[in-house]
DNA sequence: GTCTATACGCCGATAGAC
DNA sequence: GTCTATCGGCGTATAGAC
């Protein structure tokens, strides 16, 4: 049937989806497979008939990570506003796929989770080399770690007491500085 | 007898130290308890005299970080190369009791532990305040992100696999933009 | 003050019905 | 594919000996 191609059955999306949602509000240690089930509205061993172990929910959502950081680095570099202004103004929080993938892989490198503090790395350096390009290599790691510190303290935020925080105006301050190294 | 007046007992710091140490290298989820008092030395029964349960122990973990900030906002108003210089230098990972005291309190705060992000927002704020008086208020923000970001990449590197990572070379480049921002 | 022994619940995972 | 039932293990915490 039309349709039948899709590789993924929507539970497991379901699935993917709420452990997300989990490790960003509650943290890693409360993301357990009782409450991921749970919220996914499957029972624990329909999850695990998707997700044999918790160690494969893991992966897959790195991989997710690794897809949508792809996308986004495109993006970057082909932002008319600069890869530095468009990396300033992405590390605000805004609830996007990529957001929520990344600060969700946050939770996991946190608890020394090593796989996922790899693919970090990566996509830091790559990250770099796009703003290496914009501001120049001297002034890159000062851009990179506004940003980073941006997303660092929205990361408080978002806890059970949910709000996406207003730090528009820090952003602004930010591609202030950006432009001041810039010149 | 003199030194009794010393306030807490010795094994007391044991456990309070073992158990910064352990969230610093593996997490806060295998920071446990047996975890905890093997490392200091104690048995588990010992460590329940001093800490009742864990979340005493986690409070007098955000008390000697209270106590540490409080002294490192002073060395910081005092310091003669300026509030923001002395902040991006401190910034770089270098094992003093604040810096470990400060991970350590992260790991938690990442696990959505609210008194910690509370305490956080807190020292923050007061960074924030003594870098706007060295920079100006409208770039303070730029510099508490660059050093913010700073830690946040150091974090993944005091794993395991344990080396302080040489950022060395980073903290020349953000005193570098730092100067720019300045002037 | 510090130890051992143990209670008890929750988490991850398996087996097997439907 | 999704469910229920259940096991083994571990993590927190208590009781009580020394």
């Amino acid at each position: 049937m039309i349709g039948t191609m899709a590789r993924k059955p929507v539970a497991r999306d379901a699935v993917l989806d709420a452990f997300e949602e989990l490790l960003i509000d509650v943290g890693e240690r409360a993301a357990t497979l009782d409450a991921v089930a749970k919220r996914a509205g499957v029972s624990k061993g329909g999850l695990l008939y998707h997700f044999p172990n918790k160690e494969t929910l893991i992966a897959a959502t790195l991989e997710r990570l690794d897809r949508l950081a792809g996308e986004d680095l495109d993006a970057m570099a082909a932002a008319p506003e600069g890869a530095a202004a468009y990396f300033i103004r992405s590390s605000l929080w805004s609830d996007t796929p990529m957001d929520r993938s990344f600060v969700a892989a946050t939770r996991l490198a946190e608890v020394a989770h090593e796989e996922a503090r790899r693919r970090f790395a990566a996509i830091q350096h790559q990250w770099l080399e796009l703003i290496g390009k914009d501001v120049g290599p001297a002034m890159a790691k000062a851009v990179l770690y506004m940003g980073d510190g941006l997303y660092f303290n929205a990361m408080w935020e978002s806890g059970p007491s949910g709000k996406p925080g207003s730090r528009e105006a820090d952003v602004k301050e930010l591609l202030a500085a950006v432009d001041r190294l810039r010149g």
